[in-house]
DNA sequence: GTCTATACGCCGATAGAC
DNA sequence: GTCTATCGGCGTATAGAC
């Protein structure tokens, strides 16, 4: 009973490890140029028979690290629909959690932003047609109804907002801008609120 | 002679089939799912080794398209400067051209905002290194001086006005926006010039 | 259940025939 | 100068030994 519950926990540790390497490896060179043997290495394995005990493939790895961020994405934005009301707490909300995981996990940032999934997960959902991407969307609609949010489309306030946003974290992200993210939050928030804000 | 010159346009017609075949395939199918075989086939030729006749390496044919496109690029803008005084004509021209290309040369659009050259270029300068965007961020930098945009760092200049402007054209050219880009212009000039413009 | 050895296919690049 | 045939290497995946 001990020695099961030891031994599922060393499984999720090694998978653990095993996907923590592939994002890193990912984010850093590529899905191309990561060659299980670099992942093997970088999760201490002693070979990449083990890795085939988790996953049947390499695109597995890359898929399941994709929906888990996703869906990790998602969830953390219901936590703060729930706990906020009006939609520019809302998305100041998911503009913290943005740049709070660009400077705290930048390879899950780079992943999400600056791989080009599409190109190894073709039959994946792209970005746009996430839950998280449709969450955000829905926030800036209630918020137009609300009117807080000037009158458009969501989509154009999507993309006005977002593209200051994002701009500054994938800038952040390729070494175009040095500080850290934090330095830049305050005043991406309050040109990307203004573009999109009532009066 | 009349030969000589036949033969050098005859040579100069396939290089371009070949950078114009290559161009779209890693425009649509990324760099590393693109082989010479894919290359030779759209490009009409009956033999892989006509390219090498042409271009000593894959990554070769990749090197060009970067430093042609950017070349261009860098010369338009230099017509636009000349051609306008003021940054906010300059940087209106700019995006005139940006929202053209996604319109008229999608596949050069795509090669330059959605495919990470650095996955398959890694010894060429990054984009923000290039002498195209330098320009454009001295255009911001005599605007700010002109007093025409608000005091701030060039840098965060950039970061917000073509944080709209590139966002508007990456996600019409991954489908989110499914009009013209055209269709978009007016509005993300509009929001873009506001993030930085005094008063 | 873990690792070694290897099979298999693909692709970039070349060499040699025509 | 153009094409065919092929080489060499890499990387995923598997099969079989321990």
């Amino acid at each position: 009973m001990d020695q099961e519950i030891e031994d599922t926990q060393e499984k999720s540790k090694v998978q653990d490890e095993i996907l923590q390497s592939a994002l890193k490896l990912f984010a850093e060179k590529g899905y191309f140029n990561t060659s299980l043997i670099d992942i093997k290495d970088a999760a201490g394995l002693q070979s990449t028979g083990i890795i085939y005990q988790h996953f049947k493939t390499k695109q597995r790895i890359a898929e399941q690290l994709y929906t888990d961020i996703l869906g990790s994405l998602s969830c953390s934005i219901d936590d703060i629909s729930a706990n906020h009301e009006k939609a520019s707490e809302q998305l100041r909300g998911i503009v913290d959690l943005l740049f709070k995981l660009t400077d705290e996990a930048p390879d899950v940032m780079r992943f999400l932003m600056l791989v080009k999934i599409s190109e190894f997960l073709p039959e994946v959902r792209p970005l746009h047609e996430s839950a998280a991407h449709l969450k955000i969307i829905g926030i800036i609609e209630n918020g137009i109804k609300a009117e807080e949010i000037r009158t458009m489309t969501p989509q154009l306030g999507y993309t006005h907002f977002f593209g200051i946003i994002d701009n500054t974290l994938r800038l952040k992200l390729n070494g175009f801008l040095d500080r850290k993210a934090d330095f830049y939050q305050l005043q991406a928030w309050l040109a990307a609120w203004n573009t999109i804000a009532k009066k």
